[in-house]
This record gives structure tokens, C-alpha cells and sequence, in this order.
DNA sequence: ACAAGGTAATTGATACGTCAATAGCGAGCT
DNA sequence: AGCTCGCTATTGACGTATCAATTACCTTGT
């Protein structure tokens, strides 16, 4: 390994730390979300605002028990909603609520726009699709 | 914002994630230090293995509030110790055990190693430059 | 010298993530 | 039916990150 692969790690490593950073301030200041908050809501959002738990975590590649905590504190602030499952006894429903689903919308145009301003602006159309290559590599190699 | 911009900004993120992931597992098993522990250790070791506080908050850019509960639990399981200051009454002193610099040692090269094999690796020589450029790039615009 | 304001470091509260353990239900086999 | 095994979901314990508040000390201006 030489000092220019260790930079970029670093480099890779710091600059997605800001990213993420700067888009969860600015989530929180639009709709007072988290950004877990925001993906559980999404994954809901696209389930038509209602799944069984376990189906939730497995489309959001979550560990189902960070699921369960993260979904109780959501319950307790009223964006979500759990249900007994119908067809299996063991299983639980998540909701989208009312309030859950206004805080999402809300969210959801700044935090487009956010990304799009923080990261996608700072690309020119070659850095784009070079980025996007390389990130296919290392998740090819990953897996 | 197009879906390939989102499809990207998604795959960085879930990409580090899983690089991350994937590093600090290697690094508990080889020497039972989270990423944590090695940041805090590689700035101490740059700094000859003893540094003020707040001088190392800022040589890693952590908050000080963070370094402070992190090297609370470092303290406990003996890897680094502090001393008062002999300048500054306020201040103390950051210094790497005998136990810390083992752990660091012990790290230090399956760590690179790691980060060569799951990152490096992945990627062609034209790929590197061209990650390297991007992250040049979202620095720039994010400064 | 001394008051006022700044700095160093810590602490407490709260949120988040992971792991191991648990409770309860379903499904298949005998 | 009854047993075993596997699955669902939750829980508790612990480590980690951030924010606000606090303590103790330095420094500057008068």
C-alpha cells in the first residue's frame, strides 16, 4: 500500500463523513427527521405506507433489531404505527401515520435538492460517471 | 435531480457503509480496537504518543466533547492514560500506554492490509485517479 | 488587583448501532 | 396430538455521536 492509496481512503472516508453531515443538519432543520428516520419513512413510503417489519428491514438492508429500536423511538414521536399481523401471529405491521407521512413530504424536495447541490453540483458529467464506475468496482469486489 | 444522480449518491453511501463495516470488523478481530480507538492511537503515535487534548481533538477534527467520552472509555480498558498539564492548570495531557501502543502495532498492518485488499484493490489504476479527482472535487465544493 | 469574558475539559441527556439473549408462534415430522 | 426446529420481533447491555450545560482556569483591560 503507498501514501496515495492511504490518502484517498482517508479522503474517501472524510469527504462522505461531511456529506452525510451537512444533509442530516439539513434534514433535521427541514422536518426534524433523522436520516434513519427518513429511510424508514421512504421504505415505507414506497410499500404504499404499510409492511411487516421483517419485509421493511430486508428492503432497507437493516439488521432487524436495529429496526425495532429505531421504529420505537419513531412510534413514541407518532410517525410510524405497529399492527399485529393478520395472517401470522408472530408478525407486526408498520404504519405510516398522518404526521409520518406530512413530515416526509416535507422532507423530501430540500433533501433532493440537497443532495443534488452538495454533490451532484460538484461533478462535472465525466467525474459523475467515473465515480459511478469506480463505486460499481469496489461493490463488485465487495461482493 | 435525475435518478442516476440519486442511484450514485445512494451507491456511495451504501458502498462506505459497507467498506466501514467491513474494516472495523477486521480491526476488532485483529486487535480489538474500534475505528475509534485507531484514529485516536494514530494521532497520538504521530504526536510521539503524548499530546494535549484539545491539540489532538483538532489534529483528528473531532469535537472535544467526543474525544472526551471516547478517551474516558480508552482510559478504562488502559490504553491511553492523561496527565495533568504542567502549563496550562485547565489542560491535560493525552498519552498512549504500553497496552495502546501494542494494540497500534498489532492493528497497524492488517489494517493497511485490509484497506488495500477490500478498497485498493477494486479499482484500476485509471479508476483510482479518477475517485481521487471526484473527491478532489466535492472537497473543493464543499469547503 | 480584579471583574469580565474567553478557553479547556468534562459531564449528562438523548439518539443511534450492534450483539446476544429472549418470548412466542408456525411448520413439518412421527 | 406432541416435539422439535426455525422464524418474528423485541429487549437489554454496551459502545458511540451530538448537543447543551458546567466547572475550573487563564487572560485581558482597567
Amino acid at each position: 500500500m503507498n501514501t496515495d492509496e492511504l490518502a484517498v481512503w482517508r479522503s474517501l472516508l472524510d469527504t462522505t463523513t461531511e456529506l452525510r453531515r451537512r444533509l442530516a443538519t439539513q434534514l433535521a432543520d427541514d422536518s426534524q427527521l433523522s436520516p434513519g428516520d427518513y429511510a424508514v419513512l421512504l421504505a415505507l413510503s414506497e410499500a404504499d405506507g404499510r409492511r411487516r417489519s421483517s419485509e421493511l428491514a430486508a428492503s432497507m438492508d437493516w439488521e432487524r433489531s436495529r429496526l425495532s429500536h429505531h421504529l420505537g423511538r419513531m412510534e413514541k414521536r407518532g410517525l410510524i404505527a405497529r399492527e399485529d399481523c393478520a395472517t401470522d401471529n408472530r408478525g407486526a405491521e408498520v404504519l405510516m401515520t398522518e404526521a409520518g407521512a406530512a413530515a416526509f413530504n416535507a422532507a423530501t424536495l430540500p433533501h433532493m435538492r440537497a443532495i443534488k447541490r452538495h454533490f451532484a453540483d460538484a461533478l462535472t458529467p465525466e467525474q459523475f460517471d467515473a465515480l459511478s464506475d469506480a463505486l460499481r468496482s469496489i461493490n463488485q469486489h465487495l461482493g
